[in-house]
DNA sequence: TCCTACGATGGACGGAATCCAAGTCAAGAA
DNA sequence: TTCTTGACTTGGATTCCGTCCATCGTAGGA
């Protein structure tokens, strides 16, 4: 049994199949898949698996810290299963394909305490931006 | 007139009443409005303005560069009318409101050239969060 | 083995945005 | 000024993404 199973079960998961297909799922892919693409991939080993179930099982992963949502554009979150190593992410404005990247530096620092207006300021998140291999091509 | 609807005709724009009010309504609000909230505050001063037509010009602003689409949550996209002026964002995690900030140093620099995996990147957008004054009282 | 509370199901629902066919009108031409 | 035309607007249907809910199923402790 991988390394979140385990930790899920230390955290008084139920282990159902479903659960477990789906963690597997995101163990396995280091992408950033959509739900939706969570879903395709956990169907084709357990056919009956329900949208609402992985809806479900994401968003408990994500409160659990075990994986991150990445809202990029407008369209379909997507989930990142690197939770545990700090990182940022580089998109393609072409064909939207997404990197984990680890930028020098921290944006925190680089926020002016006049700049925070008050705010208990706890993340930056940075999102590159430009055109990759493929699509400069 | 103001410049933004000088500068629109002068890139050929047809100026319509509908366009006229959706430019007035972002030009005069500093704030970070929905959509539907220019729709709402256009609809004050030309109740038949559709839904369609705000959308397809905040579409066609945004891709002029007038205005700049910010997807803070994996809610409705806002429009930012301060796209002149190159800054970040800082959103309270409590109640989603969104300031302006200028954080020091260039991003862009920070990703060095081994972490750019050939993309040509063109851009960087920093998105810091954290409570509010107000609702961290 | 039995119980039961927690989890899964899938269809209905909701918000955000886009699409489309039909009607309207800004602005250049005459 | 009036005419003409293609760009623009309209609003209802549609898609996409995600959530909700009542019901059913089952993991795991007693």
């Amino acid at each position: 049994m991988s390394d979140l199973l385990e930790r899920l079960r230390g955290r008084g998961w139920r282990l159902t199949s479903q659960r477990r297909v789906v963690a597997e799922v995101l163990d396995g892919e280091h992408v950033h898949l959509t739900a939706d693409e969570v879903h395709a991939r956990a169907a084709e080993r357990l056919p009956e698996i329900s949208r609402a179930t992985v809806y479900n099982t994401l968003g408990e992963l994500v409160t659990l810290g075990e994986i991150v949502e990445v809202s990029t554009d407008g369209r379909a979150k997507r989930y990142d299963p690197n939770a545990h190593r700090p990182h940022q992410h580089l998109i393609c404005t072409g064909c939207g394909a997404i990197r984990d990247v680890h930028p020098q530096g921290n944006p925190l620092a680089d926020l002016p305490a006049e700049q925070r207006f008050g705010f208990a300021v706890s993340q930056a998140e940075v999102t590159y931006r430009g055109l990759c291999p493929n699509c400069a091509g």
